[in-house]
DNA sequence: TACGTTGTACAGTTTTTTCTGTACGTACTT
DNA sequence: AAGTACGTACAGAAAAAACTGTACAACGTA
């Protein structure tokens, strides 16, 4: 039937919409330490009307069901997928998290709020190391070096203090009263 | 003599302890998307008295004086190292930007400006392509896909005006309004 | 209990990224 | 003009990351 012909051609387009945006999100998603068929894996699960399954995403993306498991995996640690169930089907469902705020902050956060808790720490330690050489070294050229370091790495101590401020606006939600939320229209 | 052995004990040890620093700095450098190494050379030239050569640099990390001056290269390039001129040095020299709020700022909003007008741009297209196809589709079903898909678009849409304006706050550099920067004491 | 389904650990392969050495262009020096 | 020093383009090597197929454990079903 012509009918037929033509609406299998339409739903090629509406994959092709869909296709254009997938694609973009995945080149930028590493900006999130995703990776780009991680990326793709969430933008179909994204667009599909119900929680898909494994097989699916394997027959979507034509590649291998191990691969959608971990990529899945990691998606939901983040929690830019969840896991969903619905009765009578063993399989496990995944949707994508539907609040972008929240998904993506969340993300962000972790990231970001972990390297500056490690970075800080680092910190620490390396001003104690510094310290303690400069108690025990008798060069004084050695002394003003460490100076010079422990200078530096006050400079650095204090962006990451302001960086963690950063991240509290964004954990705390505060960060909506500053920049508020936009309504979709 | 035993001042000299001494004393280079000593120079270790503050290599270590900068080492300390580096590594970490380098272990969460990706997030600015600058490679694991980029991160080290960028750790090296931060510790450096002196503004370095790429030569100096070579020595320092073990590495090729190619990767040095690609390395260097892109930290240049996203403004966190700049080059310096001194009389009577013919080799290029280079010193990190000792502004973190701005070298660091600055590397985190162009990323992430560019992401977001490029997903931007996606999404009006996507858009466009979808309400195209509405209009010429016979299918209801499709139709009905179609309403669903538009509405995650503006989801979508919303989030990324938001975060458009976060990333404005950055640039303009109201955050420190907000957020003020942190002296180091 | 035997059998089929589903998800994932793991080892090996493929792909991508990073790194190096060579070669060469440019610019300074003599 | 010839010689030397310097930075980098480029091609290939090495390393890292991503992907796949196989095998198996867990669980449900008959």
């Amino acid at each position: 039937m012509d009918n037929n012909v033509q609406e299998l051609q339409d739903y090629e387009k509406l994959k092709k919409a869909r296709d254009r945006f997938v694609s973009e999100v995945a080149k930028n998603i590493h900006l999130y330490d995703i990776s780009h068929s991680v990326g793709r894996l969430y933008g179909t699960v994204f667009f599909s009307e119900d929680a898909m399954t494994l097989d699916e995403m394997s027959d979507e993306l034509g590649m291998s069901k191990t691969s959608m498991s971990t990529g899945i995996r990691s998606l939901v640690e983040v929690n830019m997928v969840e896991r969903v169930w619905e009765k009578g089907i063993r399989k496990d469902l995944y949707k994508t998290e539907d609040d972008w705020y929240k998904s993506f902050s969340n993300v962000f956060i972790n990231r970001w709020r972990n390297a500056t808790e490690q970075n800080t720490i680092a910190i620490q330690e390396t001003k104690e190391m510094l310290h303690e050489l400069n108690d025990t070294t008798g060069s004084d050229h050695l002394k003003q070096l460490i100076k010079s370091d422990l200078t530096k790495l006050k400079q650095a101590e204090a962006y990451y203090t302001w960086l963690d401020d950063v991240i509290s606006l964004f954990e705390t939600g505060e960060i909506f009263d500053i920049v508020p939320k936009r309504e979709p229209n």
